[in-house]
DNA sequence: ATAAAACTACCTTCTAGTAGATAGGTCTTG
DNA sequence: CAAGACCTATCTACTAGAAGGTAGTTTTAT
């Protein structure tokens, strides 16, 4: 309300950040604190325990994502389009070093509490539910985010992001003309 | 040479699970200790420190996938019973709820050595290098692999190997038909 | 008797988390 | 308006436990 970005929200940034670069159990509150100029015991006013944070971090990416997703939506464009919208939004990540949130939050779902699980769930399912929605079969719709995750991986860690460009590519394709299986 | 297992195969062993199912920065020396009935200083006699433990796991696991890839390319089967038979060696891992080890390790690389991260490239090209001199081309052998990368991760949160099988039984189908792009 | 393999007992550093103090702003009320 | 009460956001200082790792000793096979 009323200074320019609130210390809660450069904390829940940065905890994506960090998640998504290195993992729940690879980043500490000391790291957050250091960033951002503040003491580690004020990051358990707002968040009281690392959980806390963590699920708190993957509500805002969730929101942030869902809004991504409509804004898609919006602009009324054929399906070819759309899906190069949509996996755009997982290019940059990759340009940026990281993965997917709800990628690497997957990854360590044993180190997890059940509702942070069960949203990790509702994302991908959410996510599927887009592109079927968008036209895409059942299977099409598997197929393409699955192969979307894999390359997003495959690409980070072969620094090669025409690689990506390539594959997805003719996935887009291939997605936007059969309408079957 | 003399007993049953090695203690140090079992802690290789065991740390492979270990880093499959929870990650480098969530499995720790205490673990392994508890498991197989030693001491953690024990375990420090056959592996100096914890990335030393790591490599020599990765090792270990790349020996094993090789023997296994070997193994497959000897029964001289068609293309489609090889793609098969890769593709169950993913499988066994969902079913056994883990994922592939160097995909797990991607995800922390920022954790990790150098030359622990180079193994994890080296891992990923030797499949697709597999790929393609088992006859696909350089972007399907991407497109299939990234794809059960994907599912991988996708049907191990959702629970759900028809999932994997599905949509891999297609690409395998394609792939195996289609010998272009 | 020797060498391999295990142990006990530490150490240091990091971790999440807590308690209590303080400074500054805002609200309430005489 | 002034005075006290309260609230927000931060700090300092601490704790208990877990982490990776080391030194030195004992056990156990051959």
């Amino acid at each position: 309300m009323k200074k320019e970005t609130k210390t809660q929200e450069k904390i829940l940034d940065l905890a994506i950040e960090l998640i998504q670069s290195r993992g729940v159990n690879g980043f500490s509150f000391a790291m957050i604190a250091e960033e951002i100029g503040i003491k580690k015991a004020s990051i358990h006013y707002y968040f009281p325990s690392k959980m806390d944070l963590v699920f708190k971090a993957l509500v805002r990416y969730c929101q942030q994502f869902e809004r991504a997703l409509l804004s898609i939506e919006e602009k009324e464009e054929p399906l070819f389009q759309r899906l190069l919208d949509f996996t755009g939004l997982y290019r940059k990540e990759v340009e940026e070093k990281k993965i997917n949130l709800c990628l690497l939050l997957a990854t360590e779902h044993l180190s997890l509490t059940d509702t942070i699980n069960q949203a990790v769930v509702d994302f991908f399912n959410r996510n599927l539910q887009w592109l079927e929605q968008g036209g895409l079969s059942a299977s099409q719709a598997k197929d393409f985010y699955a192969t979307l995750q894999g390359i997003q991986f495959l690409s980070r860690v072969r620094h090669d992001l025409d690689d990506f460009d390539q594959i997805m590519v003719d996935k887009i394709i291939s997605s936007s003309k059969k309408r079957s299986v």
